[in-house]
DNA sequence: AAAGTACAACCTGTACACAGCTCAATTTTC
DNA sequence: GAAAATTGAGCTGTGTACAGGTTGTACTTT
């Protein structure tokens, strides 16, 4: 049985001058976050009425932000229906987990970023995050945030745009869906993963080698997928 | 200077029963081959009300395929200006290669789909055209459609949908870039490339060996990359 | 009682009027 | 005469009313 959204968050203050486009911007992440973090989890139901009475405007551009969220897969719009945040088949998932493990494996090989101070320090922060996770079992949402932002300072790593956006798109479509199994895991394992692919990534770092981050990212993608692999079954 | 987008084509019957989704992949499609075909060549400037003039709707629907463009970055929606046919700079065309170079490569490697009679027929029928087209020179509409045909025909060759999508995405992206270099290159030596190109996929469907077409396909796009690097001046 | 039907509530899709923006031609000012 | 301000034409952005689609429910019929 579907959920129908309902959000009961911070007033979400939009700043006084804003540019039609810088709204766009904020209200499309805003939607986009409560959907990768499962506030909105799949099979919700969106009505463009209630979002455009939270955000106070019309469902002109209200809509204007849904149909960039169904081009990226995130929602599915049906006439009469509603727009309804998509769910995942099995093949799907792992077509586009074995795509995800070779666009990291480029990651390290087209253009890369230079890596500063300042990536390192993103990812120390990180890790101190998730060390803290560890105690607290069940905070399914701080582990997704984490992962997201591990995601963002990656991005910042990858030279090559049109290889970046692409990376970012399919982070965006999938990592929700992996979040969703996270209560069928053993939580001390999960952070521990974690933790590791943090570490090596903090390491690679260190030595000013991208490459290898992208291996690792692509090794540790694959574990994912064998760790849910139990819970998916084959038709 | 800009030129404003007529366009004096064949009435384009609508069919008699149409969906609302139909209507728009048609239209969608209508506008993506003529910015793809140069008919509105980088730097165009579509107007929303006189599209929706010429496809008997209102702007509102058209709105939505312009905007679907956006996403696809085939057109820059400008504010109080119009929707203006992008063009692309030096950086992002040459990054855009590169991964579509790899992209091509894991065509071979992601669950590829079996090569069927169909396919090889289709080839045939490209390299005839092909030929056909040596006498022809001058002709870049009927170059630009036999290159996206070919596209179409290895699209169906790449099972991992994911894959494919982000394949075909970047193919509009670029393509038609390359066609506005035809002018300056030799008619012949284009034309001998294309049937190399057809002739080795051709030979490598014979075999049934979808990884050869992949390295072949990425071999093209560079030499393509390389021939045009003449004119491409470094910022 | 069960199956089929009509309907009401809710959704998105479309059309259209108007507001706001951009740019260029024109007028005003120095 | 040159530079600055103005105005207007044309464009996209937004709000809103209504048309069209979907679905669950209540009701009718068998």
């Amino acid at each position: 049985m579907n959920k129908i959204a309902k959000h009961n968050a911070e007033p979400m203050t939009p700043p006084n001058e804003e540019t039609g486009h810088e709204r766009f911007d904020r209200i499309h992440g805003s939607l986009r976050d409560r959907i990768c973090l499962l506030e909105y989890p799949p099979g919700t139901v969106l009505s463009e009425v209630a979002l455009a009475r939270e955000f106070g405007i019309s469902r002109t551009p209200i809509r204007r932000v849904l149909h960039k969220l169904e081009f990226m897969g995130l929602v599915q719009i049906k006439n009469g229906v509603g727009t309804i945040v998509t769910d995942i088949d099995l093949k799907t998932f792992k077509e586009t987990y074995e795509l995800r493990m070779h666009l990291s494996e480029l990651m390290g090989v087209l253009s890369p970023s230079r890596i500063t101070a300042e990536h390192i320090a993103q990812v120390d922060h990180l890790i101190t995050r998730a060390t803290e996770l560890r105690n607290m079992p069940g905070d399914y949402k701080g582990y997704a945030i984490i992962t997201n932002d591990l995601q963002k300072t990656l991005s910042n790593l990858t030279g090559n745009t049109p290889l970046r956006e692409t990376i970012e798109l399919y982070y965006f479509r999938v990592a929700r869906i992996w979040f969703t199994f996270l209560p069928q895991l053993n939580w001390d394992e999960t952070i521990t993963d974690q933790l590791t692919e943090l570490t090596k990534i903090r390491a690679s770092m260190a030595n000013n080698d991208i490459r290898s981050i992208g291996h690792q990212r692509s090794a540790d993608l694959h574990r994912m997928l064998v760790r849910i692999g139990q819970f998916l079954i084959d038709p």
